[in-house]
DNA sequence: ACCTGAACACCGTTCAAGT
DNA sequence: ACCTGAACACCGTTCAAGT
């Protein structure tokens, strides 16, 4: 009798990372293993590390993938909208694949400019010269924005990352909000006094408005003559 | 013979903690295992666990230490300079720890509002009412603060964990530079434009000028008729 | 050149047994 | 109540052997 699962054709990188993504999307990151790769590839563990190096390079490739992948759209617009369009292409992907939170800052904390970091910050940055910035300030000033948007991106990740999967998104809000409200009142008045500003908010409306508020800054410190 | 390293008293869950941390700091994320910690601690695993759930809530509870601490430091002055201090505490706290980046990101991941988040933002957030922000627009805008700052203290401790223990800071930055200037022009125009700016540059000045980037569009998109 | 799969070293965790 | 340490299940990785 064959195995239940044959492969059609040759093993290769691609097929590799491309099963890992599946994998890492339908079983989280414990769900990716070299057995349960193995198995869903009906090969060998050698097989793999024939077009791998290993388990890191795997997942950056499959990091990568997706990434290159959510900012290949590019709509034509004003800076101000391309912007939003990359920083929304990340935030996305991560909603879609929620592992991708964690194994970015993984990927960072590794090869801090890597591919993903490089993708992100030549398309922002691009932006940000046509909003105008002058020449000496075009680091810093993309950098800020990046670092707003991985860190954005990142706390959204771990928000929808941690919600049960049946759970309505409204009664997790709610939850969170009640908790907040009931916090010591001399160690967390701040946080309490903001819990019902939780309620009700929608997060990728939240993640723009605190890009805006980015860029207002950008706006005010280096444009302020323009127009 | 008794061993060379004998417990002068007994275990306790803060001396565990200890341990780990100080695992942490000389021998990276990979040096503390259940081996190393039990042979530090001359004691079996079965201590260690009686003490601590698992290895996850060891590492949180190092990394809420590390932060607690750092955070603790409570200098009075203005909003915007307390705001400074809360940064800077993370900020520095990751360059003394440089696998908090990493612990603090998977810990985000697993519990989004656990302590080390609501700490930071309970912080950030008085300040920011103290600004004048209007009620309505707090929650907004302290994630956003946070964000930024957790992404770009993220980001940093990306960068100096990433050079050798070794290595000049300087030589490091110059080796970036030209590696930049050494990408593809079709492909990284931006980069490529930007790769002189990367060199002589100060990454706890250019840390501050990105928190001081976004407080100024806190104060353009909400404080305009101020004073 | 590409693949197989048993074997290895190492890890977090458990648990019967001690004090 | 607190600790010991052998044992267990599982993981990433290697490698002699096959085609």
């Amino acid at each position: 009798m064959p195995p239940r699962t044959r492969r059609s054709d040759a093993l290769s990188r691609d097929r590799i990372v491309e099963a890992a993504v599946e994998l890492l999307d339908t079983a989280g990151e414990a769900g990716l293993t070299f057995r349960t790769l193995t198995e869903r590839l009906a090969t060998g563990a050698g097989a793999i590390y024939w077009h791998v190096a290993n388990k890191g390079e795997l997942l950056d490739a499959a990091t990568d993938g997706v990434i290159a992948a959510a900012l290949a759209a590019g709509s034509p617009g004003s800076p101000r909208e391309e912007i939003r369009a990359v920083a929304l292409g990340l935030f996305d992907a991560i909603e879609r694949h929620p592992w991708l939170g964690t194994q970015l800052a993984l990927q960072l904390a590794r090869t801090p400019w890597g591919s993903v970091t490089a993708r992100i910050f030549e398309g922002i940055g691009r932006q940000v010269r046509a909003l105008g910035v002058p020449a000496g300030h075009l680091f810093t000033t993309t950098s800020a924005l990046v670092s707003y948007i991985f860190g954005a991106a990142g706390q959204n990740a771990a928000n929808t990352a941690g919600v049960p999967a049946g759970a309505d998104r409204a009664e997790f809000l709610d939850a969170v909000s009640t908790a907040w409200e009931e916090l010591d009142p001399d160690e967390y008045p701040f946080t309490r006094a903001v819990a019902a500003e939780v309620r009700g908010h929608d997060d990728r409306e939240q993640f723009l408005a605190g890009l805006d508020l980015v860029l207002a800054g950008i706006t005010a410190v280096h444009l302020s003559r323009a127009k």
